[in-house]
RNA sequence: GCGCUCUUAGCUCAGUUGGAUAGAGCAACGGCCUUCUAAGCCGUAGGUCGCAGGUUCGAAUCCUGCAGGGCGCGCCA
């Protein structure tokens, strides 16, 4: 219908002489008195012109061709134009929604580009907790709506598995496994502290007992586990470690942690219904060399020098506030080279576009990746970090607080288990990822309109509902002869939620070009509520046979779209609640 | 100190990427179930979009300054 209103327009100012700047929009309007659809065109074309707006939109009014699509045209306000559209429109439209199902939304817009989509990303050094679920639930949102509007999509996680957290890791349930042994261990307080960390010394103890060893000299002549010194006693402690164990046995207990660590993360993010397509290890990048060939094409770009020993990237040059340290003068990479060279990695497997999701405290860490990818590739615009605001839990009204160190935070296992998939995923997403997040649990689990989760749910459910009684009522309804008589659709209800479904392809195109999933949530609400109030006003298994065919099939048709919606979301549409 | 970011109704937040009279939910008050699920609907009330300028036909939205909150500022990861 759009289209059909935008090819009308051109050939009006075509004949008028006005060519028509890219500012010029055709949007649904608000308003029901303003018709189906409005354009500023007389509004934007006013400066080029030299003329007021409300002149050029009259002038536009009596140079539009005639269309059966269109009833009326009226100039409104400082210069709108505003379109009565026919209701055949509308029809095709219904008819549409139910033929395409869940393509319904879909669009190939940018079919022909790829796009890698890393979200997650936690270290693999313990559960993912309720943040990390806020990144899980909005990247993979993001790979849904990316795939909606074409493109080639790929999740990615990437595995921290080569630094100095993994060797604490390891560190950790070493000496858990001492302990457990019998021998005499004083726990660091840096190290892990959480239950897992015992957990997995057992099952390495099931495995093997190879790993035990005397621990007295271990702990001899060790810094102060304080605050000025813990992190040096914690290197102390590795060093003793991976003496004592040998390097082969330390790294099979790092292997075992690891995997152990991975699995327990991938069925958290399975159950969350999180996919990723890839896992990428950091370990690998390394190992295949991929540090030394990123920080050789920065180079060859000349955007690197030596100062003070150590080897530096000139990403001031790219909009960073200070250039930064690739090789540290003692000459080891640091974490920033590792993930250039990631991130190099990625173009080279030929997508088109990155896509990164991060917590919000990697913010500082922004310019300068985006430095790298700029230098890199010589464009400014092919990575994208979206971060992830903090996320706070309220329990009867109060913050649950979390501290990863003392190993009492909440897990996301945790959360799923107490509100669900559904309700959590909904949660996640209905604010803006740059906003701070208050989730609060009693709504989560609450079954009343409080609660938007099931607000939107049961109106699904509803009209489900209503084609169950339309069975044991043993009423007839035929979907393909019920589209002809859709011409019965007359009330005021009606044609506004007609007009809603009209948005919703349009809806998610905005929310994948933004990567912005609250759109979509914001809409689904408004659709569950416009449904609502319909179903509250009218009757739909009425007698007269042809009315109800008709308000049957426009409840067919929101049905579909609240299924498809929901399923950008990751949640569930239930049959009943 | 520097940087990023946020500030919209009493509370939690939307706001279709500059459009017409700024919208929801909660909280408050009043109605609607013998009829397709009341996990619902209808109605009343609530605002100087942090403040001050600027840009233009038009600003919650863009620019500048100021105030307040959050976060970050290592040859850590």
């Amino acid at each position: 219908m759009k289209h059909t209103i935008q090819a009308l327009l051109a050939q009006a100012a075509e004949s008028l002489g006005i060519s028509v700047p890219p500012a010029a929009k055709i949007e649904s309007t608000r308003d029901p008195s303003h018709g189906d659809l409005a354009s500023n065109l007389a509004l934007v074309c006013a400066k080029q012109l030299g003329k007021p707006p409300r002149d050029i939109a009259q002038q536009l009014i009596e140079a539009l061709p005639a269309d059966p699509a269109v009833t009326r045209v009226e100039l409104a306000g400082p210069g709108f134009l505003n379109f009565f559209l026919a209701s055949d429109g509308y029809h095709d439209l219904l008819r549409n929604i139910v033929g395409q199902g869940s393509a319904f939304g879909q669009s190939d817009q940018y079919q022909d580009q790829k796009v890698l989509v890393e979200f997650v990303s936690a270290n693999p050094t313990g559960p993912l907790h309720v943040g990390h679920g806020r990144g899980a639930a909005y990247g993979d949102c993001l790979a849904r709506l990316l795939k909606a509007v074409g493109y080639g999509v790929e999740a990615e996680y990437y595995v921290n598995d080569a630094g100095r957290q993994m060797d604490i890791l390891a560190l950790s349930v070493w000496l858990r496994y001492q302990e457990q042994a019998g021998e005499n261990v004083e726990f660091p307080s840096r190290a892990y502290q959480g239950e897992y960390v015992r957990e997995s010394a057992q099952r390495l103890a099931a495995k093997s007992q190879d790993y035990r060893r005397p621990t007295a000299e271990l702990f001899q002549g060790l810094p102060a586990d304080d605050a000025d010194h813990g992190d040096a006693r914690l290197d102390a402690l590795i060093a003793g470690a991976k003496q004592a164990l040998g390097a082969q046995q330390f790294a099979e207990v790092l292997a075992h942690v690891l995997q152990e660590q991975l699995a327990g993360i991938a069925d958290d993010l399975s159950a969350f219904r999180v996919h990723f397509d890839h896992w990428a290890s950091e370990k690998a990048v390394v190992e295949r060399g991929e540090v030394s060939a990123a920080l050789d094409r920065l180079a060859a770009g000349n955007h690197t020098y030596k100062r003070d020993g150590a080897l530096w990237f000139a990403s001031s040059r790219f909009g960073d506030d200070k250039d930064r340290v690739l090789l540290r003068a003692n000459g080891t990479a640091t974490y920033f080279a590792n993930d250039i060279a990631y991130h190099l990695d990625k173009l080279e497997r030929g997508f088109d576009r990155l896509v990164d999701v991060w917590g919000a405290d990697h913010h500082g860490y922004v310019k300068r990746m985006e430095a790298a990818v700029h230098a890199l590739t010589g464009q400014a615009h092919k990575l994208d970090v979206q971060l992830v605001q903090f996320v706070s839990l309220l329990r009867d009204g109060e913050k649950v607080s979390m501290s990863t160190r003392a190993g009492t935070y909440e897990t996301l296992q945790d959360l799923r288990e107490e509100v669900g998939v559904d309700a959590a995923r909904y949660f996640y997403v209905l604010r803006s990822n740059d906003q701070h997040l208050e989730f609060d649990l009693a709504l989560a689990t609450q079954k009343s309109n409080d609660n938007p989760v099931y607000y939107v749910q049961y109106a699904h459910a509803r009209i489900v509902s209503v084609f169950r009684q339309l069975r044991e009522k043993q009423l007839d309804f035929d979907q393909t002869s019920a589209a002809q008589y859709l011409d019965q659709l007359s009330a005021e209800g009606e044609r506004e939620l007609l007009k809603l479904l009209a948005r919703y392809p349009e809806v998610v195109l905005s929310a994948a070009q933004q990567l912005a999933p609250q759109l979509i949530v914001h809409y689904l609400r408004e659709a569950a509520e416009q449904y609502h109030r319909y179903y509250n006003s009218s009757a739909f298994l009425v007698d007269d046979q042809e009315l109800r065919a008709a308000r049957l099939y426009l409840n067919l048709a929101v049905k579909q779209v609240l299924c498809n919606g929901l399923d950008l979301l990751g949640v569930a549409a239930p049959d009943a609640m």
